[in-house]
DNA sequence: AAAATTTTTAATCAAATGATTAAAAATTTT
DNA sequence: AAAATTTTTAATCATTTGATTAAAAATTTT
């Protein structure tokens, strides 16, 4: 019945919990989530989501953060690696993120309105603005722009369109699927290749 | 205090409720909205909103209708325009979705929210499909393609792209902003630049 | 202006929901 | 295996919240 994404430590019913809350607070959000949804998908008493973790917003936030880190933690690896270029980070970005999406397609949708219900609260936990201006990833744009490789001089452009391409598709995917009739094997199709022409539109846009 | 984007005809209590369900449904989306919340929006008394409207559900949807209609109606208007080329169609989409946008900002990620908590309902009431595949736009597209002026063959790509282009930044807004301490000012510049970079940006992906 | 109708209000209801509690069951320690 | 500890359960509580009601106020009709 239940079954979910992530199905391997589930040993103890703390991941059990963990779990289920995954799947139902990326499903339907935060204030759409009963505390017995999460219990009855984890096949679990209710009371145990207070034994364990206290109450449903601390639940929340343990779910909230992990999700996080994950999303904007590889995205930080891979902004500063010092030893790829500009081009094939844009490669790294399409195919790990367009991988790591299809996995767990809801969690864009999720990151987006959590956001929105909490934007203070949630972007002072994430030191975007030193991920971003910090990066290998803006030195190298700022390299190329005084070597005229690119003709756009503002990053935020670039990493907008970049994101956008990537990400809009999996925010969409309901629209997308319905405006053609497409089954979740198609609209996976239709990512994988996209992971190709990305990279390649992204050039198109930028290369000088 | 309270103040919103329409202040127009709210003469009428029902105006003003409406209104003011707009702005609170807009920021926290149906499930995370309180009817006290709306009431207290619109300074009225809670009995009103089910005395005008019968339930929180029923006011959602006239919302739910009319914000559709509006974002989807305006779609339909530029993609059947026997008039004008795909490429005016592309400029008129940045332009005119990015001003609709900027007044409203807060609607793409509530459409985007809601259609995920209930895709099935609100998809079955929206012609999509009809618009995308009746469309002059993909005759346009078709035409295109067979003419050898544009390379990729799918039009959802194109699709995706455009909108992605136009629309995700909107929904990214406070992460932007948080990432270079932008102000509301400064974001909108952004916008405003990109109604004039998108139609180059497509134009250099698909133009052959 | 009296009567009828519509609109607004304060008070209240009933269901949903997050959380607690005390006892039972299972597990670990001695 | 007895005692102590941890985990699980069923029952219940308190608050929130969508909705209703009956009376008051305002407006329209006669």
């Amino acid at each position: 019945m239940s079954a979910s994404a992530s199905e391997k430590k589930d040993s103890t019913t703390e991941e059990k919990i963990k779990t289920a809350a995954k799947t139902v607070f990326y499903k339907k959000g935060f204030a759409a989530t009963r505390t017995r949804d999460i219990a009855e998908e984890a096949g679990l008493n209710l009371a145990l989501l207070n034994y364990y973790f206290r109450s449903k917003a601390k639940l929340f936030e343990i779910i909230m953060a992990e999700t996080f880190s994950g999303f904007i933690g590889s995205m930080k690896v891979i902004l500063d690696d010092e030893k790829t270029s500009l081009e094939q980070k844009v490669i790294t970005i399409a195919k790990r993120y367009i991988d790591f999406i299809s996995v767990e397609p809801e969690i864009p949708t999720f990151i987006l309105t959590e956001i929105r219900n909490n934007p203070e609260e949630l972007l002072k936990k994430l030191p975007i603005k030193e991920i971003v201006n910090d990066s290998v990833f803006i030195k190298q744009f700022q390299e190329a722009i005084q070597n005229k490789e690119i003709t756009e001089p503002n990053p935020l452009h670039f990493l907008m369109n970049l994101l956008g391409l990537v990400v809009f598709p999996f925010i969409v995917k309901p629209i997308i699927m319905g405006s053609r009739n497409l089954e979740t094997e198609q609209f996976d199709a239709l990512m994988q290749e996209r992971k190709k022409k990305i990279p390649i539109w992204i050039n198109m846009m930028f290369k000088a």
